[in-house]
DNA sequence: ATAAACCTTCACGTTAACTCTAAGTCAACC
DNA sequence: GGTTGACTTAGAGTTAACGTGAAGGTTTAT
């Protein structure tokens, strides 16, 4: 099966724009074109894809993934090299998200803060005025 | 106790240049002067900062930091909006990890296939080398 | 007195990731 | 043959967040 840029955008959520930009950029390898110079995705560009948003997705950066995705064209020497580099990557956000964990019980704790001060506010308005 | 700028980049982890940058945008109520104009930080001001750099850290953006702070400007009758902001903040942050971790999912996911492609292809290359 | 630390203003820098433009090609239909 | 519309290229422009830098002047500390 072979798919246009139209179809892989649709699919992706990647506009085509995107779509040239990450095949000029070398995320991509460069994809099969029709005698005329169209491009046509095959289901292993999809894979390829697929991947990239996934690292994408993971906050890795365009330059990360493009390294990357140079090791998968070098063939399987390099699948302890990829290994590696998914491992840390995952490390990297593992981290990221504890961080994030952490500061969010620091916001946490300000809105304890804040409903306290809210609590006993609104209970000083209300002084006196049930019964 | 009153700090200087130095200080107080110091404490905060903030430029000199970002703490003008949000006194200027709005972000810290005006920063008291001595008589010859030299910023002096109240423990207030830091306080206030410390309330900033949480929002920040948490990926809040400036302008809505400015928003927060402008409704702690204005006093105890924005108590109640305040606390629904930082409950929404609060929201959307754990939005976002939960999606990092879903994301993540995939690319454990994706280190166990290229894995398992290395240890077959490792195993491939000691065929017959053992004994 | 001299050097460090501070002040203001305004323009400019940085990074990332696109996104748009202009000019052109190609295939199909009328 | 002409028009439409989807595609191509290279390269410039955009957006957004977040400051940073430089110039030029004042204040404070030793």
């Amino acid at each position: 099966m072979h798919y246009s840029i139209r179809q892989v955008s649709e699919q992706t959520d990647l506009s085509e724009h995107a779509l040239r930009f990450y095949e000029k950029e070398g995320l991509l390898p460069p994809i099969e074109r029709s005698p005329s110079g169209i491009r046509r995705y095959s289901d292993e560009d999809m894979e390829c894809l697929n991947l990239i948003c996934c690292l994408k997705n993971t906050g890795m950066s365009i330059r990360q993934i493009k390294t990357f995705m140079e090791l998968c064209a070098k063939g399987p020497e390099t699948l302890k090299a990829r290994c590696e580099m998914l491992r840390e990557h995952k490390g990297a956000v593992e981290a990221q998200i504890e961080e994030m964990n952490r500061h969010l019980i620091k916001v946490t704790h300000k809105i304890s803060c804040f409903t306290a001060q809210y609590e006993e506010y609104r209970d000083g308005c209300n002084k006196g005025m049930s019964d």
